[in-house]
DNA sequence: AGTATACTAAACCGATTAGTTTAGTTCTGT
DNA sequence: ACAGAACTAAACTAATCGGTTTAGTATACT
């Protein structure tokens, strides 16, 4: 049996440690550097027992890539209580957008999970549409539907506005903390968002 | 003479060729799956001649990714003839933002480098941070400029506005080209540039 | 002519790689 | 008690890695 687990040893399951291991190995080295000894030895686990439940690295590589994306992205941008759409668009969104960003900074696992995405996107292009779907998609779908329910904020396209709106949030963070330019490019997360605030509902003055 | 190069066989100069077959290669497989074997290889020269002009693998990679940086930013926001800045800021927007992406859709080598910066900005973080130095800050700079001289667009915060701009920009290149996503995603660049103006000089009924 | 410089191809080094195999152990269900 | 599955450590293969060395060639300056 597979799914009745336990053996006394009190490990979760070794596909699991397999998974878990090869995450550490991978984040930190990117898919090249990572050898399949050091996967085995972080999972505390033989080799053979590697390749008896993953076909290859590669196919290793994918299926981890591939749970990771669904976890990951759903988690930072966690659906867990969001402030309320029914207050003014202003105070909504700097609150919506304020709780996403400091997520998104804090998130160092997260931030070695995109530079791998992006670092493998040539060798592995569905691991990057994989993620988009189960990430992006969401956060813009949100966020339109947002924008829409919300006429007198006057978004003539609210579907290209929540790109720019993500774009914006994605690019700050990348640049702050992925490419660790918080001292090339320094700029306070606050005035980021209250300037993307400011952008879309208007200033009050124009 | 190392400057006076000639020697017949028409030849750049060694130290050129490699760091071309350097590019070729890094570009393509990235920094650890690229041996030196190849790289002496695809530059047209023995291994040995590779070792006479850099320390190292490591030397050549940040050799190769310098040079790029300073080359290929400013060539992609070219400073070719610009629009008119004394324009209509909705037409010169327009026009600015139209040819910048356009630009930076198109050059698949840029995103190569993209990719390579941003994968390897783990093990090598002052390379990313050189690239940010001669690009990012460019563009933002020039941005910050352009909107802090049109007091009438209103904008509070002209330097975390273009951080917005570019943010926005930059993601939509990465998320089309770079992630192959355009079919995940799929959005027309008229309308982000679009989306992008009416949120910066407002609607005209707002 | 002679010396120095830049280069070449190829062998070589020790380490590491992905992946397989072998032989033996530990646990489970019957 | 016994068979089968899951696992282990370790040895093994053939290839590749970064880097050095060797021995020899081609060019240029004096």
């Amino acid at each position: 049996m597979k799914s009745m687990n336990s053996s006394q040893s009190g490990t979760v399951d070794k596909a699991e440690a397999i998974l878990n291991g090869a995450m550490q190995e991978f984040l930190q080295r990117g898919y090249t550097a990572t050898s399949m000894d050091k996967v085995a030895k972080a999972a505390g686990v033989s080799k053979a027992t590697v390749y008896s439940h993953f076909q290859d690295k590669e196919g290793l590589f994918v299926a981890l890539v591939k749970r990771l994306a669904q976890q990951r992205f759903t988690e930072v941008l966690g659906e867990g209580n969001f402030p309320s759409q029914e207050m003014e668009p202003r105070i909504f969104l700097k609150q919506f957008l304020t709780r996403g960003l400091e997520k998104a900074l804090q998130d160092k696992e997260y931030h070695d999970f995109i530079r791998l995405i992006i670092g493998e996107s040539g060798r592995f292009p569905e691991l990057a549409q994989t993620f988009i779907t189960y990430g992006g998609k969401l956060v813009v779908g949100f966020m339109t539907q947002y924008l829409k329910s919300h006429p007198e904020l006057n978004i003539k396209d609210p579907e290209a506005t929540a790109r720019i709106v993500m774009g914006a949030m994605v690019h700050y963070v990348m640049v702050e903390e992925l490419l660790h330019c918080k001292d090339i490019l320094p700029l306070e997360s606050d005035r980021l968002i209250d300037s993307l605030v400011d952008l879309l509902v208007g200033d009050g003055d124009n």
